[in-house]
DNA sequence: CGTTCATATGAACAACTATTCATATGTTCT
DNA sequence: AGAACATATGAATAGTTGTTCATATGAACG
């Protein structure tokens, strides 16, 4: 039941990652100064998406880079958020 | 960065339960029946999406009635999965 | 009131996840 | 070959999450 996707949709820091190179493809040094994570963090990171197939990967020279496998995940992400807003609006939560 | 909803949608049971109530509404026997679930564990994950605001309460006589805050959250969900499905496609597991 | 039905709650536990640290792998260049 | 850079991997750990069981709450009705 693609429990995978959402799983792994479900971590900010891998979301953050996906909207980080949803721009330009990055190397992984570059995502974690980017987003102030550490490298190792970054990489497992990175592993999941891949594992998913949200991201693909490209070796040049010594760097690696990572990019989206596709718009559509973006704006999967996008309109998550926008429905999360309007959700917060009339909230249960306490 | 609107951690809960992706962590609530991120459960295959709660999932299973919005698309069970996202026709009708439906209180807890109802749906621990037709998802072949224990009714506490129906209720812990009703409580959670409840606070996230992706269900709405009704009382009626002894009962508690369940629906969908909105359609929206299932055109969500069926994006989700169809890209999910497109992604395993070129999937990268082992 | 007590009983029955319907649901919620809380504690307990196992399974999973995110993160860190240390280390291994792989690539380029001298 | 060795050194330096870039990334991946594995073990360890703390924190979170899903599930179950037992029990509490609440509503209707005799």
């Amino acid at each position: 039941m693609n429990d995978g996707l959402f799983k792994c949709l479900s971590d900010s820091n891998r979301r953050r990652i996906l909207y980080c190179i949803g721009e330009n493809e990055m190397c992984v040094n570059n995502i974690s100064e980017c987003l102030g994570l550490e490298q190792s963090l970054v990489s497992h990171h990175l592993r999941e998406l891949y594992q998913c197939g949200l991201v693909e990967r490209e070796r040049k020279g010594k760097k690696n880079f990572y990019r989206i496998s596709g718009m559509e995940i973006i704006e999967l992400l996008k309109s998550a958020s926008k429905l999360g807003d309007s959700l917060e609006e009339c909230a249960n939560d306490q």
